[in-house]
DNA sequence: TGTTGACTACACCGACCTGTGTAAGTAAAA
DNA sequence: TTTTACTTACACAGGTCGGTGTAGTCAACA
């Protein structure tokens, strides 16, 4: 049950808005009276918290080449562009609707996943590596903020091209065939 | 005293979000009464439209060798990062609190800046200076984003690295003191 | 049978929201 | 002086919001 609130809460909050949402319509789509959702959660902002906290999913790491990881990330980033549930980024939109009170576990989930990728360029092996993450990050911000406006996904082709050209400048090379560095 | 309303509502909407501020709010800022604000402004929605028709400026372009005047750019972003009134793109928030109804002026402005960058690349010259435009612009994007949620003024300096790097793998000669190009 | 726990329906609270209606005040123009 | 335009204070309508209180229903379990 808890889990059926917090699902519908977050297809609500990341489909129309945090503040656009309010619990009586959480409760009523889900058919449940709003007493019973306020049995598992004691508030609203408590719901929210939990509904940032779900979408804070670590990043998985592969067996696969690391520069393959990274770019394959932005065909992922296609794809969720081209979903019809792609409203943006959920962390940036709650620190646009509530402030920088939800500043924090945005800033938590962004710096995870730029240090999962200065981990894989440490791997591959690039010049700067902790220079080169804050880039990607930022075009993979960039792209996510740009399909928002755009509505079109294939901006996340024009960041992957962005992010060859810096791994490429930064001494990546590609499919080294050499990948005996167990892992 | 339509500028004087338009001014404050500018501020408080940039300063804690649309939907946060009301139209009592902004009044009482004044010190008029709010019938006087609704003599200028039919409904909210009237003068949200006024706050980001007003932030929708256009790009100026100066004398300045073109390549200078977009990494200029980047030096702007980073004061904007760092004053104390920086809480995001607008046009990106206004998105995320009102939905997709906000998306066409936001897209507008974003494309005007694009096309902008487009026309100074051409003049560099450089391959491909649309794709490059929009790469561009992912940067910047992203910079804003990353700047909002970190509360790092100095990702601009990051995005502004990337976009020498890309600019240069496109064929961009710095200064090449040949700027007998009239434009 | 009785008890316990979870759920429901529903009214209700206080606060806030956008927007309006009204009567009175004020100052400049006619 | 009279008219006109603008402003004020203030109440209020109609709605939504987050959150609570209460009484009752239902099923599982002892």
């Amino acid at each position: 049950m808890q889990e059926r609130i917090l699902a519908t809460a977050d297809r609500l909050f990341n489909g129309e808005g945090i503040r656009a949402v309010g619990v009586d319509k959480i409760a009523a789509e889900i058919g449940i009276s709003k007493r019973t959702l306020y049995n598992y959660y004691a508030s609203k902002e408590e719901l929210v918290h939990a509904y940032l906290s779900r979408r804070y999913v670590p990043v998985r790491s592969s067996s696969r080449p690391p520069l393959e990881q990274i770019l394959h990330l932005f065909d992922w980033l296609e794809r969720w562009f081209a979903s019809d549930n792609f409203r943006g980024c959920p962390f940036v939109n709650a620190v646009a609707e509530l402030g920088t009170s939800a500043a924090q576990i945005a800033c938590d989930f962004k710096e995870q996943r730029r240090v999962w990728m200065c981990e894989l360029l440490t791997r591959v092996p690039v010049a700067d590596p902790e220079g080169l993450s804050v880039q990607l990050a930022i075009l993979i911000e960039g792209a996510i903020a740009s399909a928002l406006v755009r509505g079109d996904p294939k901006v996340a082709r024009c960041a992957k091209a962005a992010a060859e050209v810096l791994l490429t400048a930064a001494g990546a090379r590609r499919d080294p065939e050499s990948s005996s560095q167990r892992v």
